[in-house]
DNA sequence: TCTGGGGTCCTAGGACCC
DNA sequence: TCTGGGGTCCTAGGACCC
């Protein structure tokens, strides 16, 4: 039976969610309507932008660009500073409006959900329930979405990427050929800066140039990815809406560094911070997990990684730590760090994870004191408390209350 | 006044086992 | 004597997404 998707992604999301929360706040602009975007603290080197208003991207401003690049194509560009808190808060309240029509809704990222509508119809045309759903929306929350309807994920997502904004797009199977085989090979999802040149190479240029090549000739290429590729092309998707909650595969936390820094004992105190902040959202989240990494770009962008497989899964911070700085030892050789990060993957529930009493080799202590650290943190925000260790760093990186 | 931070998935090569 | 072949696990790196 054909399947009724949709896929719902808000227009300049951080951007439009700023606006409303500037609006409430007595603000008489609504920075929609201006050449602004949001974007990173330059100071710091996180300054790249992470949305745009409409009339900013009249200038050619793209998001991911450097703030100065944006300021060159528009001197006059208003710049506001990105707030999770209220992406948050947004974002849920999209979510539960969403539920009204559907239990089964995908989060797919903070401003795009999936919402498989086949067996909540009610007799009613799928195009309806979009109008009404894009209009609640505007009227009820205040900012604008563009709704894609198809029988299928990928095409529902490829649908609500036409025109903006607030839009709604239908990009059913017989329309693939119109709609979609026109548009530049780019535009596929899953079709990434890197893989562009290569197909370009092959002489496909088009959605539809790869729609017609020959699948094996992809897969040669392209292993599994070019299968996909193919798939897409032709508006194949069999994924199903995931409705259910997932448990995170890893958890990681990575800065980028105010100026690099060299120096290792520096470097270990920001890798305590990092093992600290991930180890406290695996206690939160309830997992252990046992591979823990660090990844390191240096100040010419190059990026290392190295990895470790210890025996017995931890959320523990002074083990986390304490792997890291192993890890960070081993990749460092006096270059000059810009990021560093720590991620902890391999997880599972520490309630369901068996463990023989030979092999909790939580120490007590430690458990102890991360106990009374995150009941600190609960109570008094984030970074209430810290570590000796860390004091001297929390000035040069600035930890998110998120 | 150069280029974020959170993820997921895949691949290639080496170690090791039978 | 002159180097099997399948399988699993681990690691480093890379592509892609928002």
């Amino acid at each position: 039976m054909e399947r009724k998707i949709l896929h719902i992604d808000v227009n300049n999301a951080f951007l439009s969610w700023t606006a409303i929360n500037m609006l409430n706040n007595g603000e008489e602009i609504d920075i929609r309507n201006i050449p602004s975007i949001i974007g990173g603290d330059e100071s710091k080197r996180r300054g790249i932008v992470l949305a745009k208003s409409p009339p900013a991207k009249k200038f050619g401003i793209v998001t991911g660009e450097p703030i100065y690049m944006a300021r060159k194509k528009c001197p006059e560009i208003k710049i506001y500073p990105s707030n999770y808190k209220l992406y948050k808060y947004y974002s849920n309240k999209l979510y539960e409006l969403f539920l009204e029509y559907t239990e089964y809704v995908e989060r797919f990222s903070v401003d795009e959900c999936f919402l498989d509508m086949t067996e909540f119809l009610m007799g009613r045309d799928i195009f309806d329930i979009a109008k009404e759903i894009s209009s609640r929306i505007k009227e009820e929350l205040g900012f604008t979405v563009n709704v894609g309807i198809s029988s299928n994920k990928l095409l529902a997502k490829m649908a609500s990427d036409f025109e903006k904004p607030d839009k709604i797009h239908t990009l059913y199977k017989n329309e693939i050929e119109q709609k979609m085989w026109n548009l530049p090979a780019s535009e596929l999802f899953m079709l990434g800066r890197k893989t562009i040149p290569k197909i370009n190479k092959l002489g496909m240029k088009t959605i539809g140039d790869i729609a017609k090549a020959d699948k094996n000739v992809l897969i040669k290429v392209f292993g599994k990815h070019g299968k996909q590729m193919w798939e897409y092309a032709n508006g194949i998707d069999n994924s199903k809406v995931i409705y259910e909650y997932q448990q995170p595969k890893c958890i990681g936390n990575s800065v980028t560094l105010p100026f690099d820094i060299v120096n290792i004992e520096k470097l270990n105190e920001i890798l305590l911070l990092l093992s600290e902040k991930v180890s406290f959202r695996l206690r939160k989240h309830n997992l252990i997990g046992n591979s823990i990494s660090v990844q390191i770009k240096t100040k010419d962008f190059e990026v290392f990684s190295h990895q470790k497989k210890i025996d017995i899964s931890t959320d523990q911070t002074k083990t986390i730590y304490e792997v890291s700085r192993s890890l960070l030892e081993k990749i460092h050789n006096g270059q000059k760090i810009r990021l560093i990060g720590v991620r902890v993957s391999n997880l599972s529930n520490k309630d369901e994870c068996q463990m023989s009493i030979f092999d909790v080799a939580e120490n007590k202590k430690q458990k102890k004191l991360d106990d009374v650290m995150d009941k600190i943190k609960d109570k008094y925000g984030y970074n209430s408390i810290t570590r000796a260790g860390e004091i001297n760093v929390r000035d040069i990186i600035n930890i998110r209350e998120d």
